[in-house]
RNA sequence: GCAGGUGUAGUGUAGUCUGGUCUAGCACGGAAGCCUUCCAAGCUUUCGACCCGGGUCCAAAUCCCGGCACCUGCACCA
């Protein structure tokens, strides 16, 4: 079985994800966080944004809808309601505008109209000539159904980005008109994928982290320090390398300052969320595959069943998004700093929540010796850090085992107490759940006070006293920290 | 979206070809209990499924049609 349909199994049994709506038989591409990969999720994102805000990032949170000026503005509008041709007799996909080429005729505004053209100039298939071809839209943004008559068409954005820029000027303010800005926002996007695949690698409503940095083009206010720590680059030649990040900046492969200084910081958010780094690389965009606002482009790639997928992308999209809102909307969205006044270029990380989640999740998982599956994740990341089980139920343990957690739940509610079942299966309940640590209430607690406390990656099972314990979040705790230094 | 394949308890599967003892079997899992002095032990009880809709037939998990979903490849991927 693939790591990628092996996780998915885990994840539907234990509560990370599902596909949503079963009972009705699925929509694809949609699917629903559980109990477990919920807090996963919410953890990741958290990590994500603290890294930023530790910077001096300011967090928005702005509509998921917005209007058609928004989008035509941004350039997504144009290029995704394309119409689209198919024959039906050779496959051939087009756009409908390179058949019009040369027929004077203008582009319609709809599939109907289209189809209308089609029949009565006997328009044929660019590729076999065949009159069976169909018009349809081709849409990848989701227009919102319902609008006021006179209100702007309105639709579900791709990006968060956009929700940024348009507010551009207000927030400028907030960084008191300063340079460089970082603004960072979370939520969903969403995308009428074609063919959505692979759980939650591939979705239509998906989550993302987008960082957009303004800066002023002429300085450089980031670069990366001089960590010796290796990182895999692919150029856009297709040329694999390792090396570090300041060393790739100094000869060249990597252009901008700004660009190795974001490498380099997605690269320790992403190591240090669990993504192991020898499957972990960035590569370069070739200049065929840049999007219609990048002038360059590095993907963070995590390896997956022999596959690399990208899972952030930091894009250079210069001065596109503000020029193109301020020609749009007529209003400035130049900047006056010192004697200067100028449009900011952007640097964007862009990344994508899902596909790291399940990165750290493919990533993490092992395989004991026996055969049972230890979700080894980070102890920062893990739903929930610690689990309180008494040896057995009878003699009072039950008693001792709920009192600890009641009284632990109050220091960290992420927290599980198991009384079911053998005590090795609630280990490896919890293995599988990805807790880091389990104490467990035996005869010897009734004498000492102490309970054992075992550590799920090493396996290793020390004593501490309950008062030690209860005295700080597990995580933190110097009791279990020297305990199994 | 195209082509091929697949769809059975929460998970993994048997059964489908060759319609009928299938009232759908098994394993894992969940719950309750017994036992057990630390890593999915054992025992008892219990929970739980034929993707949806139509058709053929005396009879459909099984054959046919449509839909939905999943997988693989292609196309797409701002």
């Amino acid at each position: 079985m693939s790591d990628i349909q092996d996780i998915i199994e885990i994840a539907k049994r234990r509560g990370f994800f599902w596909q949503s709506s079963g009972i009705y038989g699925g929509v694809s591409g949609l699917y629903t966080y559980g109990p477990l990969g919920s807090i996963l999720k919410r953890n990741i994102i958290s990590a994500w944004a603290d890294s930023y805000i530790s910077i001096g990032a300011l967090m928005v949170d702005s509509p998921v809808i917005a209007q058609e000026d928004v989008f035509r503005a941004s350039g997504h509008l144009e290029r995704f309601t394309d119409l689209i041709y198919e024959c039906s007799s050779c496959k051939f996909r087009q756009k409908f505008e390179t058949l019009l080429e040369g027929t004077g005729k203008g582009v319609p505004s709809s599939a109907e109209e289209a189809m209308k053209i089609v029949s009565s100039s006997g328009l044929k298939c660019g590729n076999c000539g065949s009159d069976k071809i169909a018009v349809t839209d081709f849409n990848l943004m989701f227009p919102v159904g319902t609008v006021r008559a006179g209100e702007s068409r309105l639709f579900l954005r791709p990006e968060t980005a956009q929700g940024i820029f348009v507010d551009f000027q207000l927030l400028i303010r907030q960084n008191r008109d300063k340079l460089p800005l970082i603004v960072i926002q979370t939520g969903e996007g969403f995308r009428n994928e074609v063919a959505p695949r692979n759980a939650i690698i591939r979705l239509r409503e998906f989550s993302m982290g987008e960082v957009e940095v303004f800066m002023d083009p002429e300085s450089h206010p980031f670069t990366p320090d001089s960590s010796k720590e290796p990182v895999n680059l692919m150029d856009r030649d297709g040329k694999n390398m390792a090396l570090p990040v300041s060393d790739a900046l100094s000869s060249g492969i990597v252009a901008d300052p700004a660009m190795a200084f974001f490498i380099q910081k997605t690269h320790r958010l992403l190591t240090g969320l669990g993504i192991d780094p020898g499957k972990l690389r960035f590569r370069q965009h070739r200049r065929d595959e840049l999007a219609h606002y990048s002038s360059d482009c590095w993907d963070a790639e995590a390896l997956m069943d022999d596959t690399w997928i990208e899972i952030v992308g930091i894009s250079d999209r210069g001065t596109y998004d503000l020029t193109r809102h301020q020609s749009h909307s007529g209003k400035s969205m130049e900047v006056k700093i010192g004697d200067k006044t100028f449009i900011p270029k952007v640097l964007e990380p862009a990344h994508g929540i899902d596909r790291i989640l399940m990165a750290t999740l493919v990533h993490s998982r092992r395989v004991t010796d026996k055969g049972y599956v230890v979700m080894s994740l980070k102890k920062e990341i893990a739903p929930y850090k610690l689990a309180i089980f008494p040896l057995f139920k009878k003699d009072g343990l039950s008693e001792i085992a709920v009192d600890i957690f009641s009284r632990y739940s109050k220091i960290d509610p992420y927290c599980i107490y198991d009384e079911s079942g053998s005590i090795g299966k609630r280990y490896a309940r919890q293995d599988e759940a990805g807790t880091p640590y389990c104490v467990t209430v035996d005869y010897q607690t009734k004498d000492d006070h102490t309970v054992t406390i075992r550590e799920r990656d090493s396996g290793k099972q020390k004593r501490i006293l309950i008062d030690d314990l209860v005295s700080g979040p597990v995580l933190g705790n110097k009791y279990v920290i020297s305990a199994f230094d």
